[in-house]
Parts: structure tokens; C-alpha cells; sequence
DNA sequence: TAAAACTTTCAATAATTACTGAAAGTTTTA
DNA sequence: TAAAACTTTCAGTAATTATTGAAAGTTTTA
């Protein structure tokens, strides 16, 4: 299977992963391709492989800079921009993580909490209040796990490297 | 805050937060309706709760079934089908991340691994397979942080359970 | 300073996804 | 057995979401 071939199919994987998870597939085919390019890219060379328009490319590339997974970088003697994406595969974890706990999962937890105050007269309360508290308790956690998680890969990592070293 | 008025601030809140991680809206909402009914409803009242047509209550509530959260329920004197839904989070959370694993995981994996078969000699390969070979070892133990979570929960009640009896 | 090179924005449009409702199908009743 | 009660299906339509592309904006060059 030749490099390119590959990369495309990855490309398409990724998108398609991307939007079941509530991610915008074009978002993610762009991440998909900076991720498996060795050089920066600019705007023309990623609308020329994945044949979107120039608006889709800036649009895309902004919002994975806002994520923190890919960066400007500029290319000397060329005056315009080039993109390069985040490599460290536990680093681009650790941020997707942190944008959707920030955006989703913390205002998602607010509103959950606030919904216990629900009038306990009410006979239907008793579950509705149980249901609810069992979410926030079941977020909560899974948030936890996957910092334990992220943590644990930088501890392997780093000890890959202090084995490395010696 | 009336138990009513909690309760579709709840369905909305569920709903959109199912659409934000790949979830159909109202399939959402409805599992958040049954999810915080004492009673089992009949198709009539999800359809006046939410608002939505016989049709579509139809078809999601018939994709719930399929994802195992929700039962069908007969009411004696009633020839009407009735729906429950599992009220055990942790059980739904169990069975969510079951489905979600074989409907999505593996066939990543999957196809991550065949793509490692990428023509060696060309020098991209080889950030391409470190890169997708990554992605699959994190895939891989996010799945297992989430089984080992699931499973704790289990004991964990489990544990709750053998308190209470003491 | 103004033209060239490049980036950004966003109204219009396209593509995707979800929903409706009525007809067809099924089960129950009498 | 046929009418009533109920469920399912799916073509058509609506709602949502994503994309284009050209005009406006910005930066650089000479």
C-alpha cells in the first residue's frame, strides 16, 4: 500500500470517526492530514488534497488552532502561512479532552446540579433527583478516569524516555 | 423549581448534550423521559410530552430497545405497548459503551491496523505509522479505562449493597 | 503609497440528517 | 371473519449543519 493511498484512507477514517463523536468531519480530515504530513502545510496544499474551498481550509485551521492542535509556522522566503499539527498523540489527547471538559462536561455538571433543587413534595422528585445525582456522579467520574488516564501516559512515556537515556 | 418543569429542563439539556457527542437528538430526549418517568408511557404520551409524531417516537424508541435501554411493557387491560427504561445508570452506561465499542471501536481498530500495512520504503511512512499505531494503543486503553470504570461501579455498588445489608 | 499577495468573513447555497403523517401491516376482539 | 386498535414503514418534506466563493480586510513589498 503506497504512503498516499494510506494517508487518504486515514484521512477519510478519521473524518467519519470524527462526526460520530460530534466533530466536524471536515475539522477532522484536516487534523487527519497535518497529522500524518511530515511538512507544514498551506492553505492550497490542504484545499488541493481534500478539494475543499479556501473559506473551509481557514475556517478549519482556526478552530484546530483554538483547540491547541495545530499551529502556524512560517516558512522562510514564503510569505504565507503554513500549518503543522501537534504529533504527540497523548498531548493531542490531553487537549481534546480539556476544550470538551471546559465546553461540555463543566456546563453540562452546572446544570445538573441546579436541577436537584427540584420541589421534593412531589412524590415523582424521589427518582428524578436519584437519576440526576447518579449522572453527575457517572460524568464526574469518567471525567476523573480520563485525567488518571492522561497522566498515567505521561508517567509511561516519561519512563520510556528515562529508559532510553540510560 | 415544579417536578414538571424539571423534568423538560432535563429532556433538553440530555438532548443536546446527545447531539453534541453523536447522538440523535430525540432519541436522546426520549431515553431522558423514560429515564425520569416512574411510570412506563405509552407511545401517545411520549408523543404529547415531546411533541413529536407517532413516527418518530416510533423509530427511536425502537432504536433505545435495540441499544438495550429501554423495555417494552404491557399494562394489564391495556392492549397499548408501554416503554421502561433501564433506571440503573451504571448499567446504562455500561450498555451505551458496550454498543458504542462494537459499533465504532473495533471497526477503528480495525481498520488502524491494517492501515500500519503502508509501503515502507517512502520516508512519510514512517511518522504515519507511529502516528496511527499511537492512536490505536490510546483507543485501546481508553477502552479499557472505561471498562475498568464500568466494572469498579459494579463493585462499588456492589460494596453499597453489602453495607446496607450489614 | 499603491499594488500585489495573502487571509478572513459571511450571505447564499448545498448537503446531510431528522421528522412527519398517512398508508400498509399486524394483532386483538367480538 | 371483519372491524377496531394498535404499530410500523418510508416517501416527501422540513430543519439543521456545513461549504462555497467572492468581496472585504490585512499585510507585505517595492
Amino acid at each position: 500500500m503506497k504512503f498516499t493511498e494510506a494517508q487518504l484512507e486515514f484521512i477519510q477514517l478519521w473524518g467519519n470517526f470524527g462526526s460520530q463523536w460530534g466533530i466536524n468531519k471536515t475539522m477532522a480530515q484536516v487534523h487527519a492530514l497535518l497529522l500524518t504530513s511530515d511538512e507544514a502545510l498551506s492553505t492550497d496544499e490542504i484545499m488541493e488534497t481534500l478539494g475543499i474551498s479556501r473559506g473551509g481550509v481557514n475556517t478549519n485551521v482556526r478552530e484546530l488552532i483554538v483547540w491547541n492542535l495545530v499551529y502556524k509556522s512560517a516558512k522562510p522566503g514564503d510569505r504565507k502561512e503554513f500549518f503543522v499539527a501537534e504529533k504527540d498523540i497523548w498531548e493531542v489527547a490531553k487537549r481534546i479532552t480539556r476544550e470538551r471538559q471546559r465546553r461540555e462536561i463543566e456546563p453540562l455538571m452546572h446544570h445538573l446540579n441546579r436541577l436537584k433543587n427540584v420541589d421534593e413534595a412531589d412524590p415523582q422528585s424521589l427518582n428524578f433527583v436519584k437519576t440526576v445525582g447518579d449522572i453527575e456522579r457517572l460524568v464526574g467520574r469518567m471525567s476523573s478516569a480520563s485525567d488518571t488516564l492522561m497522566k498515567l501516559e505521561e508517567n509511561t512515556f516519561f519512563g520510556t524516555l528515562i529508559r532510553k537515556w540510560k
